[in-house]
RNA sequence: AGGCGUGUAGCUCAGGGGGAGAGCACUACCCUGACACGGUAGUGGUCAAGAGUUCAAAUCUCUUCACGCCUACCA
């Protein structure tokens, strides 16, 4: 009689999770130390905002890079997974914001210093939210190291760039058309910007001349004539050769400006007369540059019409571009109005449209950084994951532009640069100047932020102690993979790549893993206004860690999207059940033994097992244990898993606990002395199974390990694959041996045969060793097959008259035929199965005569033909007799 | 406009030159002493279309179609 329970009957995660995590935390077991042996594991986590909250994308982030550091740290190597969160400036100053004006405080008339004081008491209540929140996926950070980006070290580090890259002429000031966020009111850079197709029109306004024909220019954006000066055609354009060394008028401003010829002038957009706006058009700015034409701003920084609009001054530019139509058609000005199809830039923060214009800013000169940067990759000092996004990288780096650095926000890095108002000198110091170098009067500081990638990029270096030269930075750099969705490659693994390798002489990770992005159930992208946005947190509420985990890593291959269902999560978390289950079978057996002394597993029962099942599942834990270990090191997370589920489910569960269960309940002499050693390997491979298990779902394999070994598993061994115990004689026999069950259980369904009722199957076999085997072995099979016992045919023995037969390709099995079996139903089934047959049979046959496949196709290819040909033949034989069979039940 | 990617069972996807696979869903039967969050047996597909290479194509090549995504200075 089984002992009670060892174990409740399902994983309580709720209560457990939170008690494991806190169990690993306090005994330090994340913490990593520079001076431990082993080759050095390290990973950098992408920096959450601090005022954010855990969304799908980091859940999916976190556990691949929690497998991985959970993988490294069992295998021994020194591992760190660095922790930290990143200040995310515009995005946290409108947040705050916001809270402000909720308050009726507004942020310009609170000051600078007190709104950022503001920002930080915001962090201090909310910014340990997603640090919580990641603990609860179980994600062994190593939390004692945890960074800030503007905590006071990292700060440092961004100031000491900056100068360094100023220094070298990396780093410029300069008055350039850049993107201006009217919303947020700040520079932002060209990766900012999103592009989005509208269903847009080109207007068409004409330019009057003396002497001459009006010139009619196309334009998307009329309320920018304001700032027009100039208007360009093609040199080669023969419709505008009259107009050389003349001016036309502006419309609505009473301004004469220069016609100019420029070839960047496309002859066959609109009319091929294009007015040029530098304030506010990149192309015209550079066209502006090359004519040194004046620059008006049409446009201010709130977004609305300057002083240079006249009558239209003051209103918001795209409210006023109605009326602006309007007056240019009462002048007769206006000539027609086009759909057009364009693209239009939008913030990708706060969404609003994109003004360009003209304005002074800092930057990076990308250049010389990009092209270090991907020589790295070229050479495979740096491999990305999948190869297949280098060429999307190299296209990028190869015609990157300028970055945009500077910011107009009161919360990030403030760049380190003096400006003199009184002579106008421009200095960039690690230390506040006493005095202006040049008049000796007092100088102010760029009020200006940095854009907050700029300090990301730093993270694998700044986190480990740079500027200083700490034991870390020694030990740890470069760090060993980054992990992160492939949206900001260009935000921040490349420049990650072009900071590491300037300021650190060295890469700042050896494998770019770029994973997909959760998406919903069908595809759609997860958003706030479509409602489908599904919260990570109700997930670990309503199904655990362990099943979210695996659920994202069974699904991170190298595609694109990652659709989330609930009922994949569901179905996982029956995996954990099933696992649990499978430990509360094994240790029921195992606490039983212990008590019954003589039972107990004698040590060398370990080193080699002795019953056929227990050599099975050995030689199946070795492919195992090399399949885990190879797709990890590829980081084939789906692979990982589904090597996983497939082996614990249908190999262990299905196959191995039914199998040994005649050795464990048997009372026979030949079950007795199998038992110690069956129990003794039941416990090693579960044991193995767990640890295996461990990096996708820490909390139920730890939870269970307690009671089959000792020590905490996050810091066991993990298993190495034992090729000692590869057995292909005991993997082909119990081949056999389920072949012969499966075979039995179709008949037991194909003829109805009521579950309760037991069979005796008569097995014919060609070969005297499987016989032998079948006689030996035999017994464990009953149960599965519903048998009372199992007979070998005699030679030449055919079925009994009354007997219905099965095939298989090794010989016959049959099975009573019970009489309430449907012969009509039966025939048509076996009428379909007999069709297949023919089909497949004259496929095969065709192949055999087909003198191109025998001479060219490998010989096993060949041999397996036949192989197939003999084993259809015999089973058409089979059926057609059963079929025969059925003719004579129904007279 | 370029680039990348995807089209395989009702759904989500794996596979990747030699008999079309998994999970979920569905059908039938079963509470057998780990698990009904379970078990057994099934139903279900011109592997998007066309052409080519090959003894052999879902798989390789080309073309087409559909759907995504990214990049871009067409006003």
């Amino acid at each position: 009689m089984p002992l009670s329970d060892p174990l409740p009957k399902n994983f309580d995660f709720l209560t457990a999770e939170p008690k494991l995590y806190s169990h690993w935390e306090q005994q330090g077991m994340f913490r990593a130390e520079p001076d431990r042996p082993g080759p050095p594991f390290v990973i950098v986590i992408p920096p959450p905002n601090v005022t954010g909250n855990l969304h799908m994308g980091h859940a999916l982030d976190v556990t691949l890079q929690d497998i991985l550091i959970r993988y490294h740290r069992m295998k021994g190597d020194n591992t760190l997974w660095m922790a930290g969160t990143d200040h995310a400036g515009i995005a946290t100053q409108a947040v705050v914001e916001r809270s402000l004006a909720a308050q009726g405080i507004q942020r310009r008339e609170l000051g600078r210093e007190k709104f950022v004081a503001k920002v930080w008491e915001w962090k201090k209540t909310y910014g340990s939210n997603i640090s919580r929140q990641l603990r609860r996926l179980g994600a062994s950070l190593d939390w004692s190291r945890e960074r800030f980006t503007m905590d006071e070290g990292l700060s440092e580090a961004v100031q000491e760039v900056f100068v360094t890259l100023y220094e070298q002429n990396l780093i410029y000031r300069g008055e350039r058309i850049i993107n201006w966020c009217p919303s947020c009111r700040t520079a932002v850079s060209d990766i900012e910007v999103e592009h989005e197709t509208h269903q847009d029109h080109l207007y068409y306004i004409k330019y009057l001349a003396r002497d001459l024909e009006p010139l009619i220019v196309a334009t998307t954006r009329p309320e920018t004539l304001f700032g027009d000066t100039a208007v360009a055609v093609n040199p080669d354009d023969p419709r505008y050769q009259g107009y050389l060394g003349k001016t036309v008028l502006v419309p609505l401003t009473g301004r004469q400006v220069p016609v100019i010829f420029d070839s960047y002038v496309d002859i066959t957009f609109g009319t091929g007369a294009l007015k040029v706006t530098p304030a506010h058009d990149p192309n015209d700015f550079t066209l502006g540059r090359s004519h040194k034409l004046p620059s008006i701003l049409a446009i201010s920084e709130t977004g609305i019409l300057t002083d240079a609009a006249g009558p239209f001054a003051g209103r918001d530019r795209l409210e006023a571009r109605g009326d602006i139509l309007e007056a240019l058609e009462r002048e007769g000005l206006w000539v027609k109005t086009e759909p057009l199809e364009h693209a239009v830039g939008h913030c990708y923060r706060c969404r609003s449209r994109i003004e360009p214009l003209v304005s002074m800013q800092w930057f990076v000169k990308a250049g010389p950084l990009a092209e270090t940067a991907a020589q790295a990759v070229r050479d495979g000092r740096i491999t990305l994951v999948p190869a297949s996004w280098e060429k999307t990288f190299f296209e990028w780096m190869d015609n990157i532009r300028d970055w945009c650095v500077s910011r107009q926000l009161w919360w990030g890095h403030q760049i380190p640069a003096w400006h003199c108002p009184s002579c106008g000198a421009v200095i960039v110091e690690r230390q506040a100047p006493q005095a202006c170098p040049n008049c000796l009067g007092p100088m102010e500081r760029d009020p200006d932020v940095l854009d907050t990638w700029f300090s990301s990029a730093l993270w694998p270096f700044s986190t480990l102690g740079w500027p200083k030269d700490t034991p870390e930075l020694r030990r740890y750099y470069p760090t060993s993979v980054l992990v992160t969705g492939f949206d900001i490659i260009f935000f921040w693994v490349a420049r990650m790549m072009m900071m590491g390798l300037k300021l650190m002489d060295d890469v700042p990770f050896r494998q770019v893993v770029l994973h997909p992005l959760v998406r919903d159930a069908h595809g759609q992208k997860m958003s706030k206004s479509k409602g489908n946005v599904v919260d990570p947190l109700e997930i670990l509420d309503q199904y655990g860690a362990d099943a979210f985990r695996f659920t994202l890593a069974s699904q991170a291959g190298p595609t694109r999207d990652l659709r989330l269902d609930a009922k994949r999560i569901e179905g996982y978390s029956k995996f954990v059940n099933k696992i649990w289950n499978a430990a509360r079978f094994a240790l029921t057996n195992l606490n039983e033994a212990q008590t019954a002394a003589e039972d107990t597993p004698a040590p060398e029962a370990l080193v080699m097992p002795q019953s056929l099942p227990d050599r099975w599942i050995r030689s199946r834990l070795v492919g195992l244990t090399a399949k885990v270990t190879e797709e990890l090191e590829a980081f084939n997370f789906d692979r990982y898993c589904d090597a996983i589920y497939q082996f614990t489910w249908y190999e262990f569960c299905d196959w191995y606990l039914e199998l040994i269960k005649p050795i464990l309940y048997g009372s026979t002499e030949a079950a007795s002395a199998l038992k110690a050693g069956t129990l003794a390997n039941l416990r090693l491979v579960f044991s193995d199974l767990l640890a295996l298990t461990h990096p996708v779902m820490p909390f139920v394999t730890e939870e269970l390990w307690s009671n089959f070994a000792e020590g905490p598993l996050m810091l066991a061994a993990f298993p190495a694959a034992r090729t000692e115990d590869l057995d292909p004689e005991s993997e082909k026999l119990i081949g056999f041996l389920m072949d012969v069950t499966k075979a039995v259980r179709q008949a037991r369904s194909d003829f109805r045969v009521p579950p309760g009722a037991k069979v005796s199957p008569i097995v014919s076999v060609g070969d005297q060793a499987l016989a032998e085997l079948l006689t030996k072995e035999g017994p464990l099979l009953l149960k599965l097959m519903g048998a009372d016992c199992l007979r070998l045919a005699a030679a030449g023995e055919t079925a009994p008259k009354g007997t219905a037969s099965n095939v298989l390709s090794w010989g016959e099995v049959w099975t009573p035929v019970l009489s309430h079996v449907d012969p009509l139903a039966e025939a048509a089934r076996l009428g379909k199965e007999k069709a297949k047959l023919e089909k497949d049979i004259g496929a095969a046959k065709a192949k055999l005569q087909n003198p191109g496949y025998l001479a060219k196709a490998p010989a096993e290819v060949v041999e397996e033909t036949r192989e197939k040909l003999e084993d259809f033949e015999a089973r058409l034989t089979l059926i057609d007799r059963t079929l025969g069979m059925f003719g004579s039940l129904g007279e």
